[in-house]
DNA sequence: ATTGGCACTCATCCTAATGGAGTGCTAATT
DNA sequence: AATTAGCACTCCATTAGGATGAGTGCCAAT
């Protein structure tokens, strides 16, 4: 008696594969008849019963009772979306839908939305995006402007197109045009540079030699300074199609849909467990307890990082119940990462 | 026998409040038992239900089943709320929270998004706040930077502090400095006017003497028109605390629940219906049905509108189920509704 | 006009009975 | 040795019956 998942032979593999897909489509507990039939291998239910103890023995399977079918366990899912799971072809609708809603230029600045909505919409789940990382996130434009009370009102540009703001709080009173001429001088030397370039070298500035600097420059050192000094952005997703879940009667209980929801606005554990994706490139999965947050117990998650210029600059996914369809989610989800990243990039873009 | 309110005599109307108070705070039907030992006037559980069916011909409340106590029907709750009613002063800590939470400057710019989480948090229901009207709104800035492909990122500041941008089509392709110069000269001719009078000035412009302009005058009048052109950015609400309404009981029906949170994130119900209580200032509330939208039927909505300088500018409330506290979550709205009035204001902001 | 009394209705809760699906084990078969 | 048929067994789900109790409506008495 061994209890090493290594040598089951094909036919039980095969059996767990069947027995999986089966209850992924119909979520119902199977039983050794339903399997029986559903085989290409023809065995008689009792030779089954031996292998599901068999599986059972090893932790893939287990029966909710005595006299119902078996489920797989997370052990079991992870099994089969490693080694059984035969990939399907995208549909070919969405690919048309994904390419269409991913291409088209006027949607500039909000892609990260759109994906979002294309992701939960074709899934008929929850889609998530993050936002592309700051890191890797170059400065195209800043500017300031007086408000009240010794506040300014800094406006930057990032990557092309996207718009930030933030109100930080000066030493003094700057007039409007000692604030024009502080942003035209940290566009001059910062523009291009990447964020995390743009606040070494500003703490570095600050650092060394003061002296060298007039007043003016100073002053929008400084502003800079505040600008950048923190991640003042967390780090953030989009997610649409959380009410999708609502229909999944694995997630319903109540307890269980408010955990889950609450986790979506406390966005923490969300990102953190996308962070994870982050590092490895390619589709990733998550299959209910392993992501270790008790809120997605009963929730699957296959994310994807995506990247613009080889670098992987952010991660999106789909969230829905341990039980999906992942030989479907899985390559959508790749091919969506792939489209995202292409249309962010802005040396692909055509006329 | 007559079937108006209006005859209804003060006992039964005593009666009627006892019974909307009892069924708010317990969520049980209310039966003639309870409800003589509840009231000061001593009478018989045989003559209470004598008066409580005759509330109940006039449709004020009504029994779930022969052999339960009554509920309150729509009716019922709304001359409750417009006659009956006794405001609950708002409980101290609570208002020293919502004045702490408003009046801190540091959120400024996230205003909106503090004062719905204050609400929701406050309620333990969830918050809203409509963002402030377009059209009361006034330019602060304006600003264009090129992108590729004839495209132009336009960036406006209105209110003091808040930053907008949209991405507009050209004709042609503009340099940096030629947007720049389009910049100071919108600028400096429409600054401190609201958006929609700059709108209509630039519809006028174009329409009348294209003569008198110079190219680049024509140029940045064009790009205005574009940037104004349509309500490109649709009133737009802040809403937290949806969680909170999934621990009530009466709206857990699961296809109810998904129609309310389909209702939130479509948003466009939502806003028609905050729209309303544009038009009226004060408190003003709905009662399930009485919103005239079917995800809405269960709850109730109760809604203030805000004013900056007099001006209505914005509506905020709180949506529950029509079981709330009303004694208590009036006077609150009301409250914030002023306090985020006061803190929108600028001439109002002390050092 | 108010009240006590009484029959009646229904939801809720508990119990028991039944049917069915599926298992585990053993002995027979290939 | 692997497979299979058969059988007893377990447990869920559904149903039906019966008791309980809250609350009503109505009528006759106060």
């Amino acid at each position: 008696m061994s209890n090493d998942a290594r040598d089951l032979n094909d036919r039980s593999l095969q059996l767990l594969k069947t027995l999986v897909e089966r209850y992924i489509s119909d979520g119902q507990p199977v039983g050794s008849r339903v399997l029986s039939k559903d085989t290409d291998i023809n065995l008689s239910p009792a030779t089954i019963r031996n292998v599901m103890a068999d599986l059972e023995d090893l932790g893939l399977i287990h029966s909710p009772h005595t006299s119902a079918g078996r489920i797989p366990t997370v052990s079991g899912y992870r099994l089969f979306v490693d080694s059984l799971l035969t990939v399907k072809p995208l549909d070919s609708k969405d690919i048309t839908r994904l390419y269409q809603g991913l291409s088209e230029k006027d949607n500039s600045g909000n892609m990260i939305g759109v994906a979002s909505r294309l992701l939960s919409e074709l899934t008929q789940m929850a889609g998530v995006v993050t936002l592309p990382k700051r890191e890797l996130v170059s400065l195209r434009h800043i500017e300031f402007l007086p408000l009240s009370h010794k506040r300014v009102l800094v406006i930057f540009v990032t990557n092309e197109q996207e718009v930030h703001n933030k109100v930080i709080h000066t030493d003094k009173v700057f007039s409007m045009s000692e604030l024009q001429q502080a942003g035209n001088y940290l566009n001059s030397i910062y523009c291009g540079r990447s964020l995390v370039a743009v606040r070494a070298a500003v703490l570095k500035e600050l650092q060394d030699d003061q002296e060298r600097m007039n007043e003016g420059m100073l002053d929008a050192i400084k502003m800079a300074q505040l600008t950048f000094e923190s991640d003042h952005e967390k780090d953030d997703y989009v997610l649409t199609g959380e009410t999708n879940l609502m229909g999944f009667s694995e997630l319903s209980g109540r307890d269980h849909l408010k955990k889950l929801f609450d986790a979506f606005s406390q966005k923490q554990d969300v990102i953190h467990l996308l962070d994870q994706s982050m590092r490895a490139d390619g589709v990733q999965i998550f299959i209910g307890e392993e992501s270790g947050y008790q809120a997605f117990d009963q929730c699957s998650l296959v994310t994807s990082s995506y990247s613009v210029n080889e670098e992987v600059v952010g991660v999106l996914g789909v969230i829905g119940p341990t039980r999906m369809a992942y030989e479907k989610i899985i390559p959508f989800v790749d091919v969506t990462a792939k489209l995202l990243g292409a249309a962010l990039n802005p040396k692909t873009t055509t006329p």
